[in-house]
DNA sequence: AGAGTTGTTGTCGATTCGACTTGAACCGTG
DNA sequence: CACGGTTCAAGTCGAATCGACAACAACTCT
């Protein structure tokens, strides 16, 4: 049985070592939209077990943290991004199997990011990967521990979130064009969503998307210019975007 | 303090105690509906902290069994009900001070019982006690730790599940007719719901109540005997019934 | 200038939604 | 056994919403 080494802030007569004890660990689920499709970081694990190995950035939860301080400490080493635009604790996983080296309980948080030039700016570019998220779930990167499971609940979770919440919104940068905010839903749901609905379902929402005034000057394709948005406030349960369940357009 | 670099990793020689040791705890929120109201599951603690208070179930999670089979466990000493209709988890609490004593992490678990009967039955009468949640939320029960904010989630939890996923029939018994599962939604959401819109709506969605033939026997005071159903497979993502945002009926 | 591309606005039919009404099935009581 | 009272089922109807598409606007490139 494992015992706690110390803890001196118990008071008198109680006895913390008859409790058993486990290591807590955090682990960051990280998000960002890249060539239209959602991406997701993975560094890769200097030492056993799995060493080697692709795995979810995280580590051990100090005593004196919360876990949402130690998600958010995570996320800036790994990145060196200091309050994202979205970090949501999504589960936690307590396997006794998960880690072969001892009884590790790990709480998963869902961080969801913007800029991706920020990304992987705290450790070596060797050691750290932003892939498809649609390539990790289909298994072609191979994770360490149960993290492909806490992936697939990470995904999960976002999907139902860009429903209920309006967290599409942290996907895009401080403004954005109204095609960027649809692309984050159409990728994440990997559906295709009519734009000129779209964008009436959007604006009918009072106070989500706030205009600008301003407009982006377009690519080199051409193009009418898009108006320029800033988010506003969110809102929680009944958002205007639905899922639809099976419609594919022609 | 510990960093992940020092650790040296040689699968014989390692040493745990090097990083900070937790208590884990598992919590279990136990909802229900009676007297058509939503009620949840207290227990009187026999122990400091909070010696005497009322507090959610709950208890340390053992090292050979994962944080689903504490929960689980936890229910089934409480309540003597194994396998129960649902049983979710929903999140985790680990501020350092939220426990006096020590360290705790708690993982917190939704479970919807059915049978009001059987509540309660695992320990003494004096010391369990079916609340409305609504009292709880209102703050006229002091509960012990951080155990009203866990409710407070635990409440948002259920509502928005209500809406995505089909768990409405698990408050429900193996049979029921479509007004006790129209009075789910009303007394969850706090709304009222049209009887006729509401059975055109579940009926509607394919699969997910299955009619009996049955029907029920009318109450003391008459009316048309009501069909029974029993829950079929529940859906995921986009079910028939809505969260209305301000619809107060007159 | 004209073709191509992208974003915005308009239109229209189909479907859904909310509120209400009607009818069906059962209970008391007299 | 007729008669309100009650509860559930089914019908109606106008309004709102949704999906699909057309039309228009604003830009780039050749």
């Amino acid at each position: 049985m494992v015992t706690k080494s110390d803890n001196s802030q118990a008071p008198e007569g109680y006895d913390p070592s008859q409790f058993p004890a486990f290591a807590v660990t955090v682990d960051v689920v990280i998000l960002t939209m890249a060539a239209g499709a959602l991406h997701m970081l993975l560094v890769r694990r200097g030492e056993a077990p799995f060493k080697g190995m692709w795995a979810i950035p995280g580590g051990f939860k100090r005593p004196n943290e919360t876990l949402h301080e130690a998600a958010r400490r995570e996320l800036a080493e790994e990145t060196g991004v200091d309050v994202p635009t979205l970090l949501t604790q999504f589960g936690a996983y307590g396997d006794p199997k998960r880690d072969p080296r001892m009884n590790v309980v790990t709480v998963a948080y869902l961080a969801v990011l913007r800029e991706v030039g920020a990304i992987a700016a705290g450790t070596d570019a060797a050691d750290a990967l932003l892939v498809p998220v649609a390539d990790v779930l289909r298994g072609k990167v191979e994770l360490a521990f149960d993290h492909l499971q806490i992936v697939r609940d990470a995904v999960d979770r976002v999907r139902v979130e860009l429903e209920v919440t309006g967290i599409a919104t942290a996907f895009v940068g401080p403004t954005f064009t109204l095609a960027e905010l649809r692309a984050v839903y159409e990728a994440t749901w990997g559906i295709e969503l009519d734009a000129a609905n779209f964008r009436r379902s959007v604006v009918a929402e009072d106070g989500w998307v706030i205009p600008t005034g301003r407009r982006t000057q377009p690519g080199p394709s051409g193009g009418r210019p898009a108006e320029l948005y800033r988010a506003g406030r969110a809102w929680k349960n009944g958002g205007p975007i639905h899922r639809v369940k099976a419609t594919e357009r022609k």
